[in-house]
RNA sequence: GUGGUUAUAGCUCAGUUGGCAGAGCAUCGGAUUGUGGUUCCGAGUGUCGUGGGUUCGAGCCCCACUAUCCACCCCA
């Protein structure tokens, strides 16, 4: 027991029946994507540590994953620097890199490094791992993967209407019953500004972010625990308790926010999303802005903590399971700008393909037929049989067919066994009398019949 | 980083006041020497997470460690 080997905290094995739940998931996400004329790219699982780091704020920089140095890393660590260097400037003289912890900051570096081969607007998507060094629990995982979906190089707000048109699509397929939270950066900039705290704005996201679990009753206290004056905390409220549809929402907001400049923006910005979404559907009505076809609703709680968003961001949340965001993304103005690149905006949401899946597990929503790959079992009853199925076996493959020989004669019980728990839905039986009459026993799986037929009326039935 | 939970067969878990180590599922064999899924019969398997302590005696009580899951922080 103890003895056995493991895999480290928080990452996993998976097995056949998961991978082929798995790719279900991926390819409905990939087919998705191409229908909107996003292309597929990769990265390396390790970045520069000076790519990574200061990107996702201090928090971020401390759940990276760093490599040590190949070769006498320890040579560049002096007795004096042990002792008194920082764990930063140390970790610097060890490690230079870092395994990646989302895929867009990345993506960010390989349109600045690639530039002159891109076209503007360019519409990526990319499907890999990512590792953060978190505590695990549920749907909480150190390795990952995340589908982003980004396209940048354009201003244009359609492209927050496409990303939200495609998690409609997506979860409409998979058949997953989800909520869109929607919000505005630049609002959350207006509200910061409008009650006097404009460089207080992340400990006042951070504490609204929480209002539907902790109760506004906590969330003001915490405000004030974080040295926020109590007017401004009164100034707050009447954006705390905003309720209505979205339309009426923003119109409120718009009063709250008047001749703040910023967070009229994004007001408009939102008014802008949500017509255009609405014009979309075939029965959108742009007076209400209440879209039919997937429930959005502007949320002034939703802050998100990766500070590198500028505009509107989402969240996207399974209405019947209990489990954190499973998409999430927004707009960021000046991503590339860090690496050397002004004035390129983007945007993008990211597929939490494992929360996915962990939803779709809980709901019991995976389509019946997913394992079964091989089409024809060769089961037979000794070495003559063996090379006769061989035979068969390959002029079938070369017609399309899926087929496995069971590779030793043994028992038909074991061999028909087999064929069972791998959901195979032919076994083509071979025996001495089969091979004299140079046909098969082919039986049907799931009927139970059988007969005897020839290569080409095997090829036929199967 | 903080708090809690759990750790017993391949898997899921029982195990009473401290007194011989258990069940279901899975596996294997047989009923059926050319036929799976259903049924019946039979069989095997344990460093009780690791190390120490208390006790005549510890799976059970105490301590430490490790792993695990859950919650917080943060996030997909």
């Amino acid at each position: 027991m103890a003895q056995k080997p493991s895999i480290p905290k928080g990452t996993r094995d998976f097995s056949p029946l998961e991978m082929a739940r798995r790719n279900y998931i991926f390819d409905t996400i990939k087919s998705v994507f191409s229908l909107y004329g996003f292309q597929q790219i990769e990265t390396p699982a390790m970045e520069n540590l000076s790519t990574l780091m200061g990107k996702y704020g201090e928090e971020g920089d401390k759940l990276l994953f760093k490599i040590l140095n190949s070769g006498d890393w320890k040579a560049a660590v002096t007795h004096e620097a042990l002792d008194n260097a920082t764990i930063g400037a140390l970790t610097n003289k060890v490690s230079e890199k870092g395994l990646r912890y989302d895929l867009t900051v990345p993506f960010a570096r390989f349109v600045v490094q690639h530039r002159e081969d891109i076209q503007f607007p360019f519409k990526r998507y990319q499907i890999q791992p990512v590792w953060r060094a978190d505590r695990p629990q549920k749907g909480r995982y150190r390795e990952f993967y995340q589908c982003d979906v980004d396209v940048v190089g354009t201003n244009s707000l359609l492209s927050e209407v496409e990303l939200i048109q495609i998690v409609e699509e997506v979860y409409r397929r998979l058949g997953i019953r989800v909520s869109l939270h929607i919000n505005n950066r630049k609002i959350l900039a207006g509200i910061a500004e409008v009650i006097g705290q404009p460089e207080r704005i992340i400990d006042i996201t951070v504490a609204i972010d929480k209002l539907d679990k902790i109760g506004i009753d906590n969330v003001n206290k915490e405000l004030l625990d974080k040295g926020l004056p109590q007017e401004a905390v009164d100034a707050l409220q009447p954006i705390l308790n905003l309720s209505g549809t979205n339309t009426e929402k923003l119109d409120q907001l718009e009063q709250v926010l008047a001749g703040c400049e910023v967070g009229l923006k994004g007001i408009e910005e939102l008014r802008t999303i949500f017509a255009l979404y609405a014009a979309s559907t075939q029965d959108g009505n742009l007076a209400t802005y209440e879209p039919s076809g997937l429930q959005i609703e502007l949320d002034l709680c939703l802050a998100r903590g990766l500070n590198y968003y500028t505009g509107a961001i989402f969240e996207v949340k399974a209405l019947d399971v209990q489990m954190g965001s499973i998409t999430g993304g927004g707009r960021y103005d000046n991503l590339t700008g860090i690496f050397g690149m002004p004035n390129v905006s983007g945007v993008g949401i990211s597929f939490g393909a494992d929360r996915i899946y962990d939803v779709l597990s809980e709901l019991n929503l995976y389509p019946e037929n997913l394992q079964s790959t091989t089409q024809l079992l060769f089961a037979t009853f000794g070495e003559q049989e063996l090379l006769y199925a061989l035979g068969w076996a390959k002029a079938l493959r070369e017609k399309g067919v899926s087929v496995e020989v069971y590779p030793e004669p043994t028992k038909m019980k074991k061999q028909m066994s087999y064929a069972d728990s791998k959901k195979i839905p032919f076994v083509a039986i071979v025996g001495g009398d089969e091979m004299t009459a140079g046909k098969v026993m082919l039986k049907n799986m799931l009927s139970g019949e059988q007969q005897l037929v020839t290569l080409e009326e095997l090829v036929q039935l199967v």
